[in-house]
DNA sequence: ATTTTTTATGATCGTTTGGTCAGAAATGAC
DNA sequence: GTCATTTCTGACCAAACGATCATAAAAAAT
């Protein structure tokens, strides 16, 4: 008797359960918690609707299983930007990542995005807790590279929340950059890493007296 | 018998169908339209359920009026920016203001946040006509601030992108930006404006070679 | 003061939705 | 091949929801 509050064990459980939240992430990130139903995503699932509630105790649980995998990848692109490399280089890095990440998985960009909008009522505490703490441990690195010269000085934490804003700006609002674009829709990703990364470099070198 | 198909008229139609509106902006807001329900708005507004359904035909039609009236004015603060001005001063003012929308008008920045990550469904028609077509006119005016070399060379259409991203993430982010600034949360404005300023000024102002 | 029009509501309806359950079908162990 | 366990489903339920309607209360017009 699964109900999914362990792990799965058997091939079975696997299968079924990694097709449920595929088909969970792609509903969801489409219409927002409440704008999802069931029925959507076992269709999507090519499952029953009873079937789903086998491997998941409620609709809830379906959202909290993408959530918690999605933190987990979350933070990776910052946690890999390291205080020892060439600054600009390691925050226009850091850039690209993030857009990489914003183009490979849009989906994943959105859930959270809905998730924030709606003031973060299941993940208030991943926030203000391991993710500010990133960010603070982060932002002193910043601070070491503006006191040794190496970028020009700026707040470290509008720093970071201006790369975040850009980049998924590319996945959550894709329709309007798409909309706008016409006809050069087609290489957004590029132009935008080539546009972020000179502007960054613009932004952050340090100037001469 | 009102309905409101058409402008509101009497006293106690404005009155009412304002206090309707205001109510569905926050309601609206903060869970998005699925989200939200008519006894929710009819609740924040201090009416009864059948009672906003005889100002307004529906829940959709509720949710329309509000984006139409977010639209009249979501465009101004880039029309604003005028060819004549200074060039980095012009953009730096754009950015201004819009980080002025975001301050003083978060809840319709959601609204349009929440619509856009749906994929635009109702307001898809206005992105790629009227807006496409006003970024399409101030790129050009960009544009031509390069050639004169009053801005460093970029991509006009992402730096516009950029600038939404930044400040709307300000609305939008609110909460993680609260929960990740701590106790400086309070400044976060003034913060964000001193930031972005300086981002922008470092990253177009023209170089010397 | 009377009539007409506008404004408001309690009761209720049909659907949708998340979730349950008894039992059938499939799978795996021996 | 038999039996036990896991997997799956059709039928169903209760609550929530958007919407309607007949009628009452209030306001405005005469």
């Amino acid at each position: 008797m699964p109900k999914t509050s362990k792990a799965p064990r058997t091939r079975i459980q696997k299968e079924k359960s990694g097709q449920i939240l595929e088909a969970a992430l792609e509903v969801f990130s489409n219409f927002g918690f409440r704008g999802s139903t069931l029925d959507q995503i076992a269709e999507a699932a090519g499952l029953s609707k009873p079937n789903l509630l086998y491997y998941f105790d409620s609709k809830e649980a379906i959202h909290a299983k993408l959530l918690e995998q999605l933190l987990e990848n979350w933070l990776h692109p910052l946690r890999a930007m390291k205080a020892e490399g060439n600054a600009v280089e390691e925050i226009i890095g850091y850039v690209r990542r993030k857009l990489e990440m914003a183009r490979d998985y849009p989906r994943e960009s959105r859930l959270f995005a809905n998730e924030i909008l709606q003031g973060a009522p299941r993940i208030h505490g991943q926030i203000s807790g391991p993710l500010k703490q990133l960010v603070d441990e982060k932002s002193v690195v910043i601070e070491r590279w503006i006191s040794a010269g190496t970028i020009a000085p700026t707040d470290p934490h509008h720093l970071i929340f201006s790369i975040w804003a850009m980049t998924q700006h590319y996945a959550d609002f894709d329709v309007q950059v798409q909309a706008v674009l016409g006809e050069r829709a087609d290489r957004r990703f590029d132009d935008a890493l080539a546009f972020l990364s000179n502007l960054f470099r613009n932004a952050l070198s340090p100037r001469a007296f």
